[in-house]
DNA sequence: CTATATTTGTGCGTATGTATG
DNA sequence: ACATACATACGCACAAATATA
């Protein structure tokens, strides 16, 4: 079990953490993120919150979404 | 068409009809259960549906999905 | 050896119904 | 009325391994 903070959307935490492991290059530019199902399977969400967090940082500019391959960390400005 | 009980879920309604042929010999050990796409056509259900069949089947224990080979059924610890 | 078909696995897209706060 | 969350159910496409023609 996953002790969530009840004030915040669980898919908005759910997004901090993601954001976090980009920026500490947990998850490198040009690598795909975890896919929908498995983001559902470690924080223990449904599908549709997982995919608000996906929906979430692709508009926030982090990751773009590829149909088909994944969802893959986009690189900064100056690493392009 | 598929007279389906409307308060149970269809993928759980499928999944009863499988197992009970497994039960009854219909699928003996070792052998596979008809394909996402079998299951699709016999049962008139969409793909993810036939494979939440599937998914159920394995986690109960009833059958292992290999990839590229089929779904197979897993004998009891009696026949093993 | 090559080409095709099959089958599971993996991705995303969409919609509906229900429940809760 | 609205946002959040989950379950169900449909769709599509491609990847990888295997079997077969």
């Amino acid at each position: 079990m996953i002790n969530w903070e009840p004030e915040r959307p669980i898919w908005e935490q759910v997004a901090e953490i993601i954001q976090r492991r980009i920026e500490d290059g947990t998850y490198p530019p040009r690598t795909p993120i975890p896919s929908v199902e498995r983001l559902q399977q470690e924080f223990e969400v449904g599908r549709n919150t997982a995919r608000h967090v996906v929906k979430h940082l692709a508009d926030e500019g982090f990751v773009r979404p590829v149909p088909s391959l994944g969802t893959f960390v986009l690189p900064r400005a100056d690493e392009e």
